[in-house]
DNA sequence: CGGTTAAAGTGAACGCTGTAAACATAGAGG
DNA sequence: CCTCTATGTTTACAGCGTTCACTTTAACCG
């Protein structure tokens, strides 16, 4: 299963490309990377990335949706491995704001480049659990959206105020903020 | 009080960057401008403004502490005219959001550039009401320190996932989800 | 008042970026 | 075997942030 090494075709560059992109995401924090240099990465001439995406964009866009999947799978583990239930729910709140720690640039990606509201064409294992798990815990439907939006809400704010370096990216912190004792009680 | 026109001195330059840049900041929905395009706007040339910025990173940051001194003013005033108390600190968080939502790009560049958590030299008007108002609600530091940074991290995270389109920009649900008396009991 | 000096401007140049256009290659199907 | 098309290449362009050497001008001081 080698990469196939001086052949004009590539094989599959979409693939190589995304692959690229995920790891340098992960290095050199914070940092995007630039459609250029993936393609020095690849070795691949910086015009052939435009045979698999319309713009740079459509990449990131490409990479968002990976890193997306790539959460939503994290949170169903952490959730199953919890138990489920209200415990279950909790854990995706904490892996939700360790992922965003552990993979800063990709989550950073993920809302940036992501589809906006109404966007289908787009599984969402992530929201999926949300809304799974505030409709168990109450039969109102309105309810059940204000928590899942506001328990969202809460995360992402904790996850990008770390990000950002407002408040201090300490593991102890993130239990202490999501505690949901007195948030939803 | 007009601006000297043609002079090859420009008078305050500093000013007059951060200004444009302000205003370009507003129009043109979530574009931050260019160096170049600040100091074409200004009349200038583009090496002009490493005469009062070192680079571009810190006029971004400038520019991001004026939208946090703006933000600031804007929550003191609408937590004055609520009358202050809960009823104040609820109206931080409601003018919080729709900062935001009516300055997207500023709103952007107050976090992107930000000063990380621990710089002293900026005064953060909004930081202090913070603080002040979970103060007043509870006479345990620690635990008004918890309230403080989950009453920040519910309206940021609110913020910023309506501004990335993932939740819907609606002021009905600016108020659904701050709605406190189920958050803070 | 005149001369010097330093602050504040200029233009050209560099390497980087995303992207368009025209051309080359090779693998698949008739 | 020949052709067609998907997938690559090279060249080019404009815009970006930034460096460098240069010019202008205002302010200070003897």
């Amino acid at each position: 299963m080698s990469t196939s090494p001086a052949s004009y075709h590539h094989g599959n560059l979409r693939d190589a490309l995304l692959a690229a992109g995920l790891e340098a995401l992960e290095g050199a924090e914070g940092k995007a990377p630039s459609l250029r240099e993936l393609a020095r990465e690849v070795g691949v001439s910086a015009t052939a990335v435009y045979r698999h995406f319309p713009d740079k964009q459509a990449l990131d866009k490409a990479l968002a949706q990976e890193g997306l999947a790539l959460l939503g799978s994290e949170q169903a583990k952490a959730a199953k491995k919890a138990g489920g239930g209200a415990a279950g729910f909790a854990e995706t709140g904490r892996t939700y704001v360790r992922f965003a720690l552990a993979h800063p640039a990709l989550f950073r990606m993920m809302f940036t480049q992501g589809h906006p509201v109404g966007d289908r064409d787009a599984p969402d294992q992530a929201r999926e659990l949300l809304t799974a798990h505030t409709q168990a815990l109450t039969s109102d439907p309105e309810r059940a959206e204000t928590l899942a939006l506001q328990a969202w809400s809460i995360a992402h704010g904790i996850a990008m105020l770390m990000l950002d370096g407002r408040i201090s990216a300490d593991d102890a912190l993130i239990d202490r903020l999501l505690d949901t004792d007195n948030v939803f009680p």
